[in-house]
DNA sequence: GCCGTTTTCGGCCCGACTGTTTTCAGTCG
């Protein structure tokens, strides 16, 4: 059994016992779901050799859960999930998963119209039976209605990387708003997420009610849900859902701190607060009634003993320990990135040409790219062979004679397929001609762990591949990763020397910060690519970047933010 | 059910808004 399945189990218990109005006994469940989410590896892995103390190694599984997920293993299932399925024999994770559908209420709805999963509750509230129910009227069921057509249309997130300029347009509009004093998107914006669920905006004004005024007068409006003085909740027409909260200027800091989250953060930080006989909300930091901190950012943290803490860092995940300590790295900068090692061109699937993408590459303000096009196994995008490879090569030098006096360079490159057994498509003597030899798989998504792993890892031990391309092949909302054992991929990288490319594509940014961090502290450099296919994709580098600071990476864990010299220096010398 | 520089019991984050309520439970972030 997948950690996948355990932890929807797990979500599924929480839920139920929370139906239950039973306390404490869902939080304990949800953290263990989430600890096994964020687990690295797979939890019947470690129960193999360890048993059920390996399970507990586990945040958030004690010895209660763990017994559960044993009997997981053994039996596929446990007790206390068969009585609370026969009791509710309901799709309870989907049913929440509706704005404004919670346990309490799916309890409800199962009780009196046998509402079992999601079509059940829309043909219940199109039938108008849901507003007969005590406590529920038109409205209630009309929300319901509309949540479930949210979540049939969008999947209710996107990816951060594709909404990013609507995004910073609004923020612009707000900051505008002359009662505005301050304003800035927090949440998992701010966080730098690779998906987004909701806008948080926070904006700091004297006068709330008028900027809630000026707010929905905004064309972006689509849908309010819920308007207040000091919070209101729109869906925008991009689709997203928007929460603006304004919040007096001297609690900025506290405020700005709260709604970026993420929650396991700000629970910690909480809890600090709590042992110094404190308290810390939205308003600010409190001693009994006096406030103490709130106004910036860095005085919450200061006062609680703390460095700063960039916004990316923010999960719970260690940062607060190494900020206690002074151990904080100094993250890679977003405007850090020198160069970009991947790229396709109209040589292949690209739409543009070489030229275009090397002046489009300056405008970004970077010093130099390589071109990566796709190779000959690529078919579909009439990948490059051998020779068109080599004619490529004198294509790229007659333009670097070109541009010669602009301190820009073109490198000759290739995005070379890995192939099922883990060979290349591309003879060893012209790969040995490349600059940058980048390797990728395209293909044979469905390999078993160890045969992918076994794949991936010969590709990194021929000496002439440089950097393993978006090493998961997942495609976000689309496609999964492929089976990795991705603690022998990194090994193999130190062993070999091989860069892991960051891939900024909005839908890509792979490999994700949890492998981030592994190579950072395994000693793997990285690279971060935008993977452009236009002259308009050098923006997502961002992104990448992001992914890069959410995995604790510095400039030195990254070659492309060194100047070419040092950059090629390195390849050579790996 | 989990967890521990207030450790093996007694805690477990906190506040805003909605709807349908004459005082608050449920949901969300």
């Amino acid at each position: 059994m997948t950690n996948r399945e355990i932890l929807k189990i797990l979500r599924e218990i929480a839920a139920f016992f929370e139906m239950e109005g039973v306390s404490f006994k869902p939080q304990a469940y949800e953290a263990a779901a989430l600890g096994i989410e964020t687990y690295a590896r797979e939890a019947e892995e470690i129960y193999k050799t360890g048993g059920t103390d390996a399970l507990m190694e586990i945040p958030g599984v004690g010895k209660g859960i763990a017994g559960h997920i044993e009997e997981l293993f053994k039996k596929g299932s446990f007790k206390e999930y068969r009585d609370f399925k026969r009791k509710y024999p309901i799709d309870v994770l989907g049913l929440v998963a509706i704005e404004g559908v919670g346990p309490k209420m799916v309890k409800l709805l199962w009780e009196k119209l046998r509402v079992r999963a999601v079509n059940d509750l829309e043909k219940a509230a199109r039938a108008g039976k849901i507003r007969a129910l005590e406590r529920f009227g038109e409205k209630s069921e009309q929300k319901i209605l509309k949540g479930i057509e949210f979540l049939k249309q969008s999947g209710g997130r996107q990816a951060l990387g594709f909404a990013l300029a609507e995004i910073r347009s609004l923020e612009k509009m707000i900051q505008l708003f002359p009662e505005v004093a301050r304003a800035l998107v927090a949440g998992s914006v701010r966080r730098r997420k690779e998906t987004i669920g909701d806008i948080d905006i926070l904006a700091a004004s004297k006068r709330p009610a008028r900027v809630m005024e000026q707010f929905l007068k905004l064309p972006f409006i689509a849908h309010v849900y819920a308007k207040g003085t000091t919070k209101t909740l729109v869906k925008l027409k991009n689709g997203l859902d928007a929460d603006l909260r304004v919040v007096p200027k001297e609690s900025w800091g506290a405020a700005l701190n709260y709604f970026t989250g993420s929650k396991e953060h700000n629970i910690a930080l909480r809890e600090i607060a709590i042992q110094k006989g404190w308290k810390l909300n939205e308003y600010g930091l409190f001693k009994g009634e006096k406030m103490i901190a709130g106004r910036t950012e860095e005085e919450v943290y200061e006062k609680l003993g703390l460095r700063y803490i960039e916004p990316e860092m923010r999960e719970n995940m260690g940062e607060i320990k190494a900020a206690q300590e002074n151990k904080l790295p100094r993250l890679i900068g977003y405007s850090d990135i020198q160069g970009d090692l991947q790229m396709q061109t109209d040589w292949t699937d690209g739409e543009n040409s070489i030229e275009e993408m090397a002046r489009a590459a300056m405008s970004a303000g970077l010093r130099y790219i390589a071109i990566t096009d796709h190779t000959k196994s690529l078919a579909m995008t009439g990948g490059a062979d051998e020779k068109k490879l080599l004619r490529q090569m004198e294509a790229i030098d007659k333009i670097n004679r070109k541009y010669k006096d602009l301190k820009f360079k073109v490198l000759k490159g290739a995005e070379v397929n890995i192939m099922k057994n883990g060979t290349l498509d591309i003879e060893d003597d012209v790969l040995k001609k490349l600059d940058v030899a980048g390797a990728a798989a395209h293909s044979h998504f469905t390999l078993s762990r160890a045969e992918q792993t076994k794949r991936i890892i010969r590709a990194m031990e021929n000496p002439n591949v440089d950097i393993i391309f978006h090493l998961t092949t997942r495609v976000i909302h689309k496609r999964g990763p492929i089976e990795l054992d991705i603690d022998e991929i990194i090994k193999a990288a130190r062993r070999t020397n091989t860069v892991l490319e960051i891939d900024a594509y909005p839908d890509r940014l792979d490999i994700k910060d949890e492998y981030v961090r592994k190579c950072v502290d395994a000693g793997v450099k990285m690279a971060i690519d935008s993977d452009a296919h236009s002259v308009n994709h050098f923006k997502y580098l961002e992104m990448g970047i992001g992914q890069a600071r959410r995995g604790w990476a510095t400039r030195g864990d990254i070659i492309n933010a060194h100047p070419l010299k040092e950059m090629l220096k390195f390849l050579k010398e790996r």
